[in-house]
DNA sequence: ACACAAATATAGCCATGGCTATAACTTGGT
DNA sequence: ACCAAGTTATAGCCATGGCTATATTTGTGT
């Protein structure tokens, strides 16, 4: 089980560390969601991810270049996205922890489709010793 | 009580929502920021600031000038960083989500240290109804 | 009053993540 | 085989939020 998600350094002050977190935040929701189109469609096209993340088709190839020079993702032009297996071990993480965290709201009494819309920015700053809080409060009382 | 902290439009998609979301959270940070100064200090000073965020300065005196472009913030040359009214007014709805977030988690069972760390990104992405559902968790059992 | 230190502002750089417009490539249909 | 349509890439723009280096202003101490 990994200690951290995506992130290099701690820094010292608060906000240092919320800036980090936000910085990370774009790398993990575009793996996340090109490892759901993948399992949906065998293969995650641009303009897929564009639409998904409504964001421009350009705005997307930008990002995944980014993804590809971080190692998270691969892609010849004109081709499919694949993940790299650092960048599939990281959409799994993602999606656990967003599960998670939208399960944690739901039983806390957050109704469903405002917990999944909150879960998509507060996940992103979570820190493993609160997730593990969250799970443990899930598994307590009733983990149907 | 106000519905929003600080949003003009709701955006359909839940990663546009994320989005809006972190473009407010800069700004209510400083906001929340100089009205802890100002409370200390009686001013808020650029270099203070700056500090406090750990950012350089003219980081700040960007920052800043964006505050005052959206009427959040005052300020002459050379002198101190003043809220207007608006401002105020956002400083206070954030410091009090803020206290509630930490203490919701605190309470669940994360620790304090973390809890702090954890709110400062989180506190951007809550929204109003889950703020109240926490509010309510937090009344419930052992408000003491 | 004036010089100097400290604080603030400005200039100018970088990366990110938006966008539109347009170029280049793929693919499917005749 | 080729052309049209669809998809992806590229170019070039903007704002934000970082930074360093430097100019300017304030204010203090002698």
């Amino acid at each position: 089980m990994p200690d951290t998600f995506l992130d290099k350094d701690q820094p010292a002050n608060r906000f240092a560390r919320a800036r980090e977190a936000q910085a990370a935040a774009v790398l993990e929701d575009y793996v996340e969601m090109i490892g759901d189109l993948i399992e949906e469609f065998g293969e995650a096209r641009v303009a897929d991810i564009a639409a998904r993340m409504s964001v421009s088709q350009p705005t997307a190839t930008k990002s995944i270049a980014r993804l590809k020079r971080e190692g998270l993702a691969m892609s010849r032009p004109y081709r499919g996205v694949f993940l790299t297996e650092e960048g599939a071990a990281l959409a799994t993480r993602v999606r656990a922890r967003h599960r998670t965290i939208v399960e944690f709201l739901v039983k806390t009494g957050v109704p469903r489709d405002i917990a999944e819309l909150d879960a998509e920015g507060i996940e992103h700053h979570v820190s493993q010793v609160t997730l593990e809080v969250f799970e443990r409060a899930l598994q307590a009382r009733g983990g149907d």
